[in-house]
DNA sequence: TCTCGTCCAGACAACGTTGTCTCGCCGTCG
DNA sequence: CGACGGCGAGACAACGTTGTCTGGACGAGA
């Protein structure tokens, strides 16, 4: 059996005002008055357009309104991420909606994989359908481009990276000062050697992770050895080799400051096919589910991706809302949990 | 510095085809010609349209279009799954998300999190704004409602479940050969009395699963235990505690069978707690990151969530595109993964 | 030279809704 | 008894766009 119908009839098929008016035996108006709650309507009328609306399964067209209402609002706001299926951008974005559902507004959502042309052109496609703000970890280092609809009254919001070139508000979490407790909690445990893998330097966490990392070696007066630091680790197999490399070093590292997700995955990984991660200590940036139960477990610098998504879609209504004040960055500030990996000491080597 | 302007001077900020017209010295429709890249335009009065546009930042409002439009189609379709940060729902969201993008088409998405109430109020909500499809995972046993809406020309199809009352497309995992899968291998190993443990029976998935599990006893001749069966393990807590309740019976499980993600995982650290997790054999349905790094790994039988999503897309703009060919439920085959601790015998107990 | 057909731009209406204005009704007050 | 005010319903236009139709210009063929 076919399902539904073709097109054409497919469009006759959806009742409208006019539909319920006639049947109701009033005007179109009158049932707009009565689907928005106005409340000079004759009671009875009121009933009549009810019933009438019931009876055909009538349901506003909220795109249709949208067009003819004075504050233009579609009840839609649009989010882009990383990658949905990362978890991190999955927790941002279910944060997000949680607070967007209490107002009955709903998400239109988007992967960026870091590309800064997706990036335009899935913010023009969210655009196009008059999305009523956008909340967003820009892939690009350059959001100018988002003035001109800054100033025609899209509000905006950056979650994880702050804008470039373009004032918008930000909700990031304090990247610099994570890195910073992750390599002193390390410092602290005897570790004068540490590596450092991180993700492509021009994304500007990464950045951030990295100045944490330099800025704690250099209070604590050891050198930055060049050697043990690896940028643009971008695939899992990149930052498994990166790790056997440092490993194969005449003086390798005792410990590990891995300042990413899926860096650290594929770290342990390394680590226990070389079965040295009882011996290498190592502190993640960003938790992950099982981190726990690895052993040992692994100690890392924890996110709250829930909060960022749920501030950054607060500030983002309160916009909406009309606070006109000035645009800012909020830092959430992030938390050591030692599991066990972070805290093995150099003495742990080779037994 | 205020972000942007307040409501009023917004709207007239954004140009429309008007503007454009008016600054090319053409009318509106010969704009709305070269927009939708109609031929029988003179090639200068084209460019003429091309340079307005351009100078006036013009972007089409795609709203506007769809009310005015025959085939009245928004380029946006709703997705509805049971929790957005769940890895699962996000492996499918992602990959609906790609094959949408490959055709233009957004994805407003929602989290049902089990609740029929819920599913009901955003499957309103995405109709109201007119959503060309929808691919759901249904959280209630009764879609029946949905059929006014499928008459309608309303596509939509359903993934990991298949829809009740209801006759839709639908894509699904082999549920029922996947458990049987996990608990012959289980058998095969030695085990006779394999524990189940699920999620709540009344989602149809756990039900087949548990089917599968009851069959493959059946079938190998071994009496169900009652003992060895527990349901509805919703929480982790629910899942921690009745793993220690199956270890502790008289005659405990040497082999357990997990129906789901977090059961699974709760049942790893109930057995690292337990320090057992190398003498109970486990098998779970499901795939989840850094199964593989655990110790044992985690042997799982692994749903393709990427082809759910992907085929369910697929399904979905092809029933768009015309395609009105009975509808059918499409299975997608699971696939065993040994990683370690499937493979633990009886024997391996306490030696 | 006239007719006919082709080609392309614009006038007009319409999509489903809401903002604005008008108008009729009723009750009240002078 | 007439004027007035308030209330509520409807007529009309408009949001930004596209479908349909008209009409003018132009070239070809008789």
């Amino acid at each position: 059996m076919p399902q539904g119908e073709s097109g054409a009839d497919a469009r006759s098929a959806r009742p409208t005002m006019k539909d319920v008016a006639a049947l109701a035996g009033l005007s179109i108006k009158t049932v707009s008055r009565v689907v928005n709650g106005v409340s000079t309507v004759d009671p009875e009328l009121a009933t009549r357009v009810q019933d009438a609306a019931r009876k055909l399964g009538y349901r506003p067209n909220l795109t249709a309104s949208n067009l003819r209402r004075s504050d233009g609002r579609t009840l839609t706001i649009g989010m882009l991420v990383e990658d949905a299926a990362n978890p991190f951008s999955a927790a941002l974005m279910r944060a997000a909606e949680d607070i967007a559902r209490s107002r009955g507004v709903l998400v239109l959502f988007g992967s960026l994989d870091e590309d800064p042309a997706r990036e335009r052109e899935l913010v023009e496609a969210l655009l196009d359908r008059r999305v009523d703000g956008l909340v967003m970890v820009p892939a690009g280092r350059d959001q100018s481009y988002l003035a001109a609809e800054q100033q025609a009254g899209t509000r905006m919001v950056f979650v994880d990276r702050e804008p470039g070139l373009l004032g918008a508000d930000a909700v990031v979490s304090d990247n610099r000062q994570g890195a910073i407790t992750a390599v002193e909690h390390l410092l602290a445990h005897g570790h004068r050697r540490i590596g450092y893998l991180g993700d492509q330097i021009t994304i500007p966490t990464a950045a951030q992770r990295f100045d944490g990392y330099q800025y704690a070696l250099e209070y604590a007066r050891l050198p930055l050895d060049p050697d043990l630091v690896r940028h643009d680790l971008h695939s899992t197999e990149a930052a498994e080799e990166a790790v056997e490399q440092l490993l194969a070093l005449p003086e390798p590292p005792t410990a590990l400051f891995t300042s990413q997700n899926l860096v650290t995955i594929a770290a342990c990984r390394a680590l226990r096919r070389l079965r040295k991660h009882q011996e290498v200590a190592m502190v993640g940036f960003d938790d992950f589910p099982l981190a726990d139960i690895l052993e040992p477990g692994i100690s890392v610098i924890a996110q709250d991706a829930d909060a960022l998504g749920r501030i950054a879609a607060q500030v983002l209504f309160s916009r909406l809302d009309g606070d006109t004040s000035a645009t800012r960055t909020m830092t959430v500030p992030t938390r050591l949990i030692p599991r066990g990996s972070g805290e093995l000491t150099p003495r742990s080597v080779r037994a």
